[in-house]
DNA sequence: TTAGGTGCAAACAATTTGCCGTGTT
DNA sequence: AACACGGCAAATTGTTTGCACCTAA
């Protein structure tokens, strides 16, 4: 009853992701098939990436909404996967990665974002109170 | 005639931005401010945060918009502030550096995302020959 | 006085959802 | 035949903008 089902639509939009390394946006995905599916929908393109990567097959890269931070020295952050809430990490902030980068790549690095991401210790806590009264 | 003047809304969202931790949304800094300001609007809110934020007074994190990657495991990726593609990076992802934040704070880290930024290579060339050719 | 700032509402952009016909099993 | 899937359009949600009025300098 909960059983996926082959479909065409969705395994030609995990095939383009696979071919490309253009870290594509959804819309870029649908004019792509567009030409040769003059049929599929935008809507269809949303619902298949994120089944995809609800499974895991696909990786979304993103804020959901943006977020604005007082402190512009640059740090790290940490993002609860449950709760969206965003906090800081006094993790010191590596210029030398930039330096690195720089050299390494064709690109010229001005700096970079380390977010990392898990479980919050609010949501953690909510979570045993919930078990614990169940 | 292109001077900044005081204004009242624009210091009080950066007070409110000063004064948390919480990385808030634009929606959260008018909901905020809203009962102690009831005719401020959310289009203030939004023109006071870029405002601050092209200034470097404060700091605004997020693309812009959602973009998918096939490539599941973790690497790091380079965005191009310019044009905004995103390319892979194969400087290799360091486990560890979970463990460290996972050991040094309250939250279960699952895993962190390394986003450079700067000029890409192909905006470089562009500039150049834009340079030549004026 | 004058240019920048604000409120408000409309416009835009990105994403999700409901409905209903279609395709897979 | 059952039910997941896709097309389409409407609905939501997040963000920007035009315009008339307001306010700091």
């Amino acid at each position: 009853m909960n059983g996926k089902r082959y479909s065409r639509q969705r395994e030609l939009i995990y095939q383009t992701l696979m071919e490309t390394s253009e870290h594509p946006t959804a819309e870029m995905v649908y004019q792509w098939l567009k030409p040769t599916n003059p049929n599929l929908s935008l809507g269809t393109v949303y619902r298949n990436l994120n089944l995809l990567a609800s499974e895991g097959r696909i990786t979304r890269m993103a804020f959901p909404v943006e977020r604005y931070d007082g402190n512009t020295d640059p740090h790290c952050h940490f993002r609860c996967d449950v709760c969206g809430a965003v906090y800081d990490l006094d993790l010191p902030y590596c210029r030398d990665l930039d330096e690195k980068v720089d050299g390494a790549s064709r690109h010229k690095v001005e700096g970079h974002e380390l977010i990392f991401h898990g479980q919050c210790a609010r949501c953690q806590e909510e979570e045993k109170s919930l078990k614990k009264s169940s």
